[in-house]
DNA sequence: GATAAACCTTCTATCTACTGGAAGGTCAAG
DNA sequence: CTTGACCTTCCAGTAGATAGAAGGTTTATC
């Protein structure tokens, strides 16, 4: 199939799939007489796998050590583990980080009853710092 | 002062300083007899203020509107408030986007009792869609 | 047979918000 | 007088794409 094709079927851009074999996620795709790139269902699945990878955030680097370790079949399994678990870690960490920005943009968002600039105590805490 | 004692007080890099200018975020800085940037307290002033709102993890286009929209003190500041809410929601987005990444990486991250890469449910749930 | 739409290709530029480094000028202390 | 700590500009790179230009191919339709 060609690349839209596999577009379609793998939920994968066709500018990301090009994008993927310029930074060396996937492999060069085999060319037919017209310099088209030429895929099957084992590209399919590999985009699919890779597609659900982004929609846990995990960066490039991170997925393509999990696409290797999924070739060797007899490897232990372990590694998968650790990188699924950074990712967690990640996540996690970010959501800390938002839950604090969220109290003080809330905080901040009920902290003024003015109208003029001038008197805006969002301004002035922004300006001050956030004692919240 | 000069712009790494700039840089001290307001607590933005150097480098992040010199780029702001750059980039029209704060105005260019008159320069002393041997071509140094020179600044005053209102710069540190503008520069915390800038760098508070990006600890709020504000864009720049958005920082930039709440600079100007400040120096004019008697207009409205409904911008303002405007600008922090639509932060606050983009943060609470992000949070619940999280919020569902965090639920799928934890159950994959339980998943596998395997050890082997072949058997490996983590990497089976992956290639096959997420059912939780 | 002409032509237009819908593909495909490569290359380049753009986005965000910096950060790092190279090459070179200036200044103060020892 | 030289060393180190500043300062300057400019260029490159980060992550993960996305948009667009310029050009080739194929297929359907008139």
């Amino acid at each position: 199939m060609k690349i839209s094709q596999l577009a379609k079927l793998s939920g994968v851009p066709s500018k990301s799939i090009r994008f993927y074999e310029d930074v060396c996620l996937i492999p060069k795709a085999p060319r037919n007489a017209n310099g088209y790139r030429e895929y099957g269902q084992v590209d399919v699945d590999r985009l699919s796998f890779i597609r659900r990878c982004r929609e846990l955030h995990m960066p490039i680097k991170q997925i393509e050590k999990l696409v290797k370790v999924k070739t060797k079949g007899n490897a232990p399994c372990k590694e998968v583990d650790t990188l699924i678990a950074r990712q967690l870690e990640n996540v996690r960490r970010s959501m800390v980080e938002l839950t604090l920005l969220e109290a003080s943009l809330s905080t901040l968002a009920h902290s003024c009853q003015k109208s003029l600039v001038s008197e805006c105590e969002i301004l002035n805490r922004l300006q001050q710092g956030l004692a919240n």
